[in-house]
DNA sequence: CAGGATCCTATACGATACTG
DNA sequence: CAGTATCGTATAGGATCCTG
């Protein structure tokens, strides 16, 4: 189970996979698109959460030469090896409520 | 972002996933098994997640007629559509942990 | 063996306000 | 715009002991 774990530890909490699939998904994206495609996250969680990602290098930031200054985030090649999981993790969220539903 | 965050509220947390992954490798696993297959779970989280598993029908539960009583887990339909993803994960673990070192 | 009860701590998370 | 600071609450989680 060590290898699923050291996953975990890198992805658990609330919000670090709807981050990855909010990046994933536009290709790059800014802090505030960010914050908005994400339901229910503050601005505190979402910084707090990019720069663990970062730390992780699973996401890369780049502060872009704007009035006011804009950043972009993107996923770094480490973090693009996470596409599959993201889309089926997708997919599963969707046949989940069927099924919770259906009950 | 919403399907995934559907996700990750039946997922999320530091144990699910490594619960998921012992039982779906082992088919059927009893409750003093998964604890020795998680490293750092305590039987009380085990026990509380095993049940919140239950709820969200991701896990079936039977008591076996032993002396003393002894219990099985195993993974509903609905759990093993997890397989693949925890499959990816545990590779992505494998893969991760080299990425980390090597920095 | 499989848990429940109790107690306690750490940290995840939220709300609001502020700044270069 | 993209954060940081501060504060407060809630929940996750750990340790230990107990029981049918």
């Amino acid at each position: 189970m060590r290898a699923v774990q050291d996953s975990m530890d890198v992805l658990s909490g609330k919000w670090k996979i709807p981050i990855i699939s909010s990046i994933c998904y536009y290709n790059k994206r800014r802090f505030s698109d960010i914050l908005n495609d994400i339901d229910g996250i503050s601005n505190r969680m979402l910084s707090k959460e990019l720069k663990e990602l970062e730390i992780n290098q699973l996401v890369s930031r780049t502060v872009l030469d704007t009035q006011p200054v804009t950043v972009e985030y993107k996923l770094t090649d480490h973090g693009l090896t996470l596409r599959t999981i993201i889309n089926q993790l997708t997919e599963w969220g969707i046949e989940h409520r069927k099924v919770i539903i259906a009950k």
